[in-house]
RNA sequence: UGGCCUAUGGUGUAAUUGGCAACACAGCUGGUUUUGGUCCAGUCGUUCUAGGUUCGAGUCCUAGUAGGCCAACCA
């Protein structure tokens, strides 16, 4: 796909018409601003490959600016989180920045706006206050100390800054208008006293400023030309222009601010709120989870930093409602891994199967490709042996001609190996089939060009050599909430959904080369799906987690 | 009883800015295949409602309807 042919989203367009009209390229700059208070998830995904993708487009520096001015949330760990899953994405920022980086110049500012009469120091407490702020419908009224003198303000507001008052005591705000149709232009708090250390600025600082006060100013500083941010900030817009108006100089960019929906995944939660609820209620093992719709969570998964680049692109960005099905999330898994994954065989639902005519204590070594889609990713060998595990979905003893499988008297491929035909099985006292007893034909081996080899037989399964294969443990995922949008159902809590079966733990078995596994590494378990190695791999245990089935066809006509 | 935003197939997003409504996913039919995968071909289906402007409206205007957001010393 050509960047030229692509069309483009309503951001783009905006900043299109802005170089139209005399805007310089080389003034275009970004941000990425997440506050370090938890993991960035899929939605931060989109954004991260919307800001990170405009700095690409139009070759301009993308700063990755943490979003830091509230020490009671915050903490080092996040930072360092937040940046590995940048990089993992595959992004690079131009300079990495911390709002915490502007306190003093900030402080300048309110300091130059309450000598201007802009900003007063308030003393009630934040009851009266909410009761002063009035309704949407309804004005507000003002604060009885919203005329004080700007020397008691600047006295007073030095002494918060000197640490002489107490958390909660006094707040600076700005004096706008209480009779606002936009609630938050009714004197806004710039600044609350906090007496907690910042995992930055450590003490050094018992005032912080508040988010719209700082997020505009910080872009200002950085010179961000577009300033991208989710809906919920479009009515910040008025406040962010009207601070901005109070510092911009002649000749400096002036950043704009522009609102898009935020991405909602089905089947999931993304609010970091409810997240953190998640891992703390111990319903899933952490922030990485695979079950999580953490990047960490995605990343321990196996889905790759390209499907899910892929993935943003694909649907795009608009400011509409919208709930993306996670089908469109695995889609872009498999097809990044259909072209990158090594294939191998493992079967999760044992069946043994007995060749009876092949010879006892042998092992033939057969030749298989690594990768159809890729002819360098080369061959390897896999052992063959007389008794053998195939899936138990995969034999049944009587079946109509749908099945492509194997059953009584019928005969299937084992995949680059031999013919086989099932002669009998044997099932215990329950009725379970726990054996089947098969005949091969030795002239049909795979690859060897015999007429007996290029017969077609309709199925081809996939084995294990008993005598061969590795033990590893499985971990099947499936949707962790049963409804495909938890959180908006009226009088329900999102818990209420969840999917008491969307971790299933099973013992496997695997050929033998994947002894060599690297934690990460990502495989096709051929005919079931894509599986990466987990963390929890030690040297004598091989853990895999199941990244995303292959679509299965034969399942949906089965369910029919 | 206010303000702001949004409305295009089942889902997501486009439409050269007023000129034949398209792309991807999902679904469905076939074909190829030593993975019931991949791949290939085909198919289904769309502009919230009512007016208006115009030769011409998904796009502009008016009204309505529906949904989302706004009253944290959070971001």
């Amino acid at each position: 796909m050509s960047e030229a042919s692509k069309s483009l989203n309503f951001i783009e367009h905006i900043i299109e018409e802005d170089l139209k009209n005399g805007y310089s390229k080389q003034d275009l700059r970004f941000r990425f601003p997440p506050e370090p208070n938890g993991y960035l998830h899929i939605g931060h995904a989109s954004s991260i490959c919307l800001n990170f993708g405009l700095g690409i487009r139009y070759n301009a520096p993308v700063n990755l600016r943490f979003d830091d001015t509230n020490p009671a949330k915050e903490e080092q760990e996040y930072v360092d989180a937040i940046k590995r899953d940048v990089e993992w994405l595959g992004f690079k920022w131009d300079t990495e920045r911390y709002a915490s980086d502007y306190f003093q110049q900030l402080y300048d500012w309110a300091v130059m706006l309450i000598k201007e009469g802009k900003a007063y120091v308030d003393s009630q407490s934040s009851e009266d206050m909410a009761v002063q702020k009035g309704t949407p419908t309804q004005a507000g009224s003002d604060s009885p100390y919203r005329n004080r003198s700007v020397d008691e303000n600047l006295r007073l507001f030095q002494e918060m800054k000197d640490g002489k008052h107490e958390s909660g005591s006094h707040v600076l705000r700005a004096k706008i208008d209480m009779a606002s149709p936009n609630m938050l232009m009714r004197d806004p708090i710039m600044y609350r006293v906090l007496h907690k250390a910042h995992h930055r600025t450590n003490t050094d600082w018992c005032i912080y400023p508040m988010y719209d006060w700082t997020h505009g100013e910080s872009d200002y500083i950085e010179q961000v030309s577009h300033s991208l941010c989710t809906l919920e900030f479009a009515m910040h817009r008025e406040l962010y222009d009207w601070f901005l108006d109070q510092v911009v100089e002649p000749g400096k960019i002036r950043p704009k601010q522009r609102e898009f929906a935020r991405r909602n995944l089905s089947h999931t939660v993304v609010s970091k709120r409810k997240l953190l609820q998640l891992v703390e209620s111990g319903v899933v093992n952490g922030w990485d989870d695979p079950r999580m719709p953490t990047i960490s969570g995605l990343r321990r998964r196996g889905y790759t930093p390209r499907s899910i680049r892929n993935f943003a692109d694909t649907i795009g960005i608009a400011k509409r409602e919208n709930l993306i099905d996670v089908s469109l999330l695995e889609f872009c898994a498999r097809e990044d891994l259909n072209k990158t994954a090594p294939r191998v065989m493992g079967v999760l639902n044992p069946l043994k199967v007995v060749i009876t005519n092949y010879p006892e204590g042998e092992t033939e070594w057969l030749e298989t490709e690594n990768n159809p889609e890729d002819e360098s990713a080369g061959t390897r060998e896999i052992p063959l042996s007389r008794e053998i595990f195939i899936e138990k979905e995969d034999f049944r003893e009587e079946a109509n001609r749908k099945f492509f499988r194997l059953k009584l008297g019928g005969e299937v491929r084992l995949k680059s190996g031999y013919i086989i035909k099932a002669e009998s099985c044997t099932k215990d006292t329950e009725g379970n089939i726990i054996e089947v007893q098969c005949t091969y034909d030795p002239k049909s081996k795979s690859g060897s060009g015999t007429p007996e080899s290029l017969r077609k037989v309709k199925g081809t399964l996939h084995w294990v050599s008993c005598q061969h294969a590795l033990r590893a443990e499985v971990r099947l995922y499936d949707r962790l909430f049963s409804h495909e949008s938890p959180d908006t159902q009226k009088d329900k809590d999102f818990m209420e959904f969840l999917n008491p079966e969307s971790l299933q733990i099973i013992e496997a078995y695997v050929e033998p080369g994947l002894k060599n596994a690297k934690v990460g590494d990502r495989f096709q378990f051929q005919r079931i799906g894509y599986f990466c190695v987990d963390p929890d791999t030690s040297d004598d245990k091989l853990v895999f987690n199941k990244t995303v089935g292959l679509r299965d066809t034969w399942a949906k006509l089965e369910s029919k």
